[in-house]
DNA sequence: GCGTTATGGATAATGATTATCCTGAAAGAA
DNA sequence: TTCTTTCAGGATAATCATTATCCATAACGC
């Protein structure tokens, strides 16, 4: 119910290569890979997730390559940022729009769960605050079934 | 329409040291004077906020001092804490319970916007996914009203 | 192929938060 | 009030994700 299968991975891979292209930006190898990481990813990895991953066809590759990367697909809009103060933030190249999570307090995992769309409650609060909203964040914390069955 | 008034400071006050004394915990002078600056405070401090105001009273008083003082205060639920990842976290010790936030990406300013409660959705999302919910977060980010003025 | 310029790699720097360690103060008991 | 125990405060070092820096090199349009 929480990691079903979304777009195609493939897809997916074809529409983030052709806007960075089109934007100017190069394609390297380095970069595919980690397109391709964040696109066929069903979790929600960190940076050093994606770095791990990405050491099995780049054995060379720097974290540092990893993270001007992320920070490209963050200015174009073309992955989503999930911070953490005390944590690693971690990433959904998958589907790049804000939307509710389901994150485990014990464990990390991370799932989107289907819920009534926001856009109702965003215009409440702009109208309420007279800010201009152009983003949101909607996160549920608890313990996810697995870290549920451990309690015994 | 933001940041109006809430419940009494004074009294908000009162309940915080109660519920401290109550589980056991000294009331000192310094930790006194970091409960009333966060019962007072209608806007959302850091940590160097609240630090920077207690030097006023307490010159002596050092960083870390507000560090403790603020996890104390999380671990008996007597402050909510706002995390960023890439900014200091910001705390609200009037309203401890979630609540939903509109966040100026540009100056910071945070209020709390009325909005009808989550519950049904917390809900909601717990059928879907089989976590057992015990927080949330809502934010909604944008610009506000004072700096769209600047954008002319 | 060539030249321009963005990118990758290695590593140092940053900055909020946490850990450590010791001294001193709070609160209860006598 | 004084004593005792233990928690809290102050100073500072350590941590760790993220950024910045710098140079060599690879990407892509010509």
């Amino acid at each position: 119910m929480c990691d079903e299968a979304k777009r195609d991975p493939a897809e997916r891979l074809r529409q983030m290569t052709a806007r960075l292209k089109e934007r100017g930006h190069r394609l390297t190898p380095q970069r595919l890979a980690i397109l391709r990481i964040l696109a066929e990813s069903r979790g929600h990895p960190s940076v050093e997730d994606i770095h791990k991953a990405l050491l099995k066809d780049f054995p060379t590759t720097s974290l540092a390559t990893v993270y001007k990367t992320i920070t490209r697909l963050k200015d174009e809009n073309e992955v989503l940022e999930l911070e953490f103060s005390d944590l690693a933030n971690r990433y959904d190249g998958n589907t790049p729009t804000p939307h509710p999570h389901a994150i485990c307090t014990r464990c990390g995992a991370i799932c989107d769960p289907d819920t009534p769309p926001l856009e109702e409650l965003a215009k409440l609060v702009a109208d309420r605050t007279g800010f201009r909203i152009t983003s949101h964040r909607l996160d549920f914390y608890g313990l996810c079934p697995k870290c549920q069955e451990q309690d015994g």
